[in-house]
DNA sequence: TGCCACACGTTATAGCATAACGCAATTGAT
DNA sequence: ATCAATTGCGTTATGCTATAACGTGTGGCA
């Protein structure tokens, strides 16, 4: 299960998002790589979308932008079951959480209705602990 | 508990909604109301955003648009804790699902980090029973 | 060699959302 | 009654997010 070869600009997306303090746009990661030869919205999409399905990032639907895949046992590559992220409103940090009761009830709730899941979005809005403290 | 007062713009707009067979955009709901007056996109998106104070309709974050509120019991207001979405990615019908369950695992989850949350999206892509059949 | 698949670069366009201005109607306190 | 504050409204302009469509280059491989 080698770790899959990316391409110039793909490894470029991926650094900039792994280096990043929270999420990115896909244009705040454009303007990052201009001085990298990036000069339009497609070589950042491009790249976003192959590594969406290599599993390395996850896009954040509540606020169209991206961040690294920071689950740790990668040797499970992009089958890590339901992926739920609380995102703080102040300081813009985002945790990676997987629970396994949580993917049981989405399991549950989806079967009621006789649904066939192909993918789940799970994302919290709220405060983190170091922006609660005040 | 009275139900809230909408205005013109307001009722127009939820009506859109309730009488839609899935989700619709922002723009496709001004393009549905221009024989009533409506000109630009703002008039859609302030009424929008008080029918989501007031708990009338939901936003489906991953596909940038909206629904009126399905849940039976009106007497709670928008007050009827975590809302899952069934999104059918066939015929673009949309279930709503309360599940007290769930809402228990979330609670956990962001106890685990001390993060206090505030709203939660969760919305499950697929196909739905009837799609499936084929 | 010719074909195919894929990444890439570029231009243009489509789709989603808000800023900023000014006006009109409502409310509510003085 | 009147003034001030609030709220909704209409309009223009703009900004952010995402994709369509076209062509080029490269590497694998029958």
């Amino acid at each position: 299960m080698a770790t899959q070869q990316l391409t110039k600009n793909q490894s470029l997306v991926l650094d900039a998002l792994t280096h990043a303090e929270g999420p990115l746009s896909a244009y705040t990661i454009l303007d990052k790589l201009r001085d990298h030869g990036f000069r339009a919205p497609l070589q950042v999409y491009r790249a976003l979308d192959k590594l969406l399905e290599f599993g390395l990032i996850h896009r954040l639907e509540s606020m169209n932008s991206f961040v690294a895949c920071t689950h740790p046992d990668h040797h499970h590559h992009h089958d890590h079951g339901v992926t739920a992220f609380a995102i703080c409103e102040d300081c813009g940090q985002v945790t990676e959480m997987h629970d396994a009761g949580m993917e049981e009830r989405l399991s549950v709730l989806a079967g009621k209705q006789h649904f066939k899941t192909e993918k789940t979005t799970i994302e919290i809005r709220g405060h983190c602990q170091n922006c609660t403290a005040e």
